[in-house]
DNA sequence: AACACGGGGAG
DNA sequence: CTCCCAGTGTT
């Protein structure tokens, strides 16, 4: 079989199969090229299934380009909370604010000016210009190059920046004309709901017939990927500070740096302990001491003097790149440090918060149990 | 080219 | 529990 068919076989059982069996999804009721821009921005690295809700809340906060260009940053980032990858929240918003100023509220419908928008790389640029406008590009994620090595059985690894132009230029090539937005919406729905990782269905794959893979029995073992490095550990001490008088029932939070890991986003105040630091327990809790010191050092230095009460509970989290494994012991204040009335001297990116006051706040979701858990021992009490 | 950057689902 | 998922920006 000649190569130009088993494109063109390809590229029309697909776009075919598609049309009978897209999902209906919230962003594929408009064409409204701002949704597209959300959905798109918002689906990176995330799976539809959890979205869809941050998606409807979104939209209905922040209807138009205006709304979110005029918002202020910290309720984006509140809508964005337990979504992940925050720097996307402030990069889009950052975006929207200059299609709001340069283009009047329109999104460019044009490779050049599209791909100069922050967060808007080679994949979000092309999803924009052939979802919202019908373009020609191609929109490669990860779906798409399983399915493409899979179906053309290529054996470049996937994780190769290289891979993704021989991936882009064989997508561009398969868009059927007047459909790019449709035929790359199938590509990655059928990468989604057939042509799975671990699962290929082939037996209800519309393109089975000409699968270069299956027919050579390769589908399982494509794409070939290079294998990520594993997540680094780090032993954390965090501090749960419950307040008196005038802060009764409330904790201490604090507001992390402007840069890095989670930026901008709310946490109990918490410190990198050494791994020769025994980690405390509920059965030992004797162990603390030692890297509860460094803890209260640090805090010292921003005037805030703590005394541990009780080993409170243990927290795991793992992002792509670290592993956090983190002891949260129950402190009070110690008197005299922080002069009365009390907060007084409270360095300004800190705040007590209750069970209600923390919804106004963005925080990742290891400190959201924490908090959630002490807040429903609290009313048990 | 290598690393930083979150969080969730499947088996 | 282990493994998998894989866009954009920075260096």
């Amino acid at each position: 079989m000649d190569t130009t068919h088993k494109q063109q076989y390809f590229s029309n059982e697909l776009l075919a199969w598609y049309l009978r069996h897209r999902r209906d999804l919230p962003w594929r009721r408009s064409r409204n090229p701002y949704y597209i821009w959300i959905s798109e921005v918002m689906l990176q690295q995330t799976r539809v299934d959890t979205v869809i809700p941050y998606f409807h809340r979104f939209i209905e906060r922040f209807p138009t380009v205006e709304a979110l260009a005029e918002a202020p940053e910290e309720d984006v980032l509140k809508l964005w909370e337990g979504l992940g990858y925050y720097s996307r929240a402030r990069n889009l918003q950052g975006a929207v604010r200059e299609v709001h100023e340069r283009y009047g509220g329109i999104v460019p419908d044009n490779k050049e000016e599209i791909s100069s928008l922050r967060g808007v790389g080679p994949y979000t640029s092309g999803a924009i210009l052939s979802i919202a406008y019908n373009k020609p590009e191609p929109a490669v994620d990860g779906n798409v190059m399983r399915v493409l090595s899979r179906y053309f059985l290529i054996e470049e690894d996937i994780m190769k920046p290289s891979t993704r132009g021989i991936m882009e230029k064989l997508a561009k090539a398969l868009i059927p004309e007047g459909a790019a937005g449709d035929f790359n919406q199938a590509l990655m729905e059928l990468g989604a709901m057939v042509c799975k990782p671990r699962s290929p269905n082939c037996l209800t794959c519309p393109v089975m017939e000409h699968c270069s893979a299956r027919e050579a029995g390769m589908e399982e073992q494509l794409p070939i990927k290079k294998k990520a490095k594993p997540p680094r550990p780090e032993q954390r001490v965090a501090a749960l500070i419950t307040g008196s008088g005038d802060h009764q029932g409330k904790v201490l939070i604090r507001q992390r740096p402007q840069e890095g890991l989670l930026a901008r986003m709310w946490e109990l105040p918490h410190t990198e302990v050494p791994f020769t630091y025994m980690a405390a327990s509920p059965s030992s809790p004797e162990l603390i001491p030692e890297s509860f010191k460094l803890l209260t050092d640090q805090l010292a230095e921003e005037t805030i003097g703590i005394i541990p009460e009780r080993w409170f509970m243990h927290a795991e989290h793992t992002f792509s790149h670290i592993h956090w494994d983190m002891d949260v012991i129950a402190c009070r204040l110690e008197p005299g440090i922080i002069p009365s009335p009390a907060g007084m001297l409270l360095p300004s990116h800190y705040q007590w918060v209750d069970s209600a006051t923390m919804d106004n706040f963005a925080f990742p979701n290891v400190f959201l149990k924490i908090l959630n858990a002490y807040f429903a021992a609290c009313t048990e009490l």
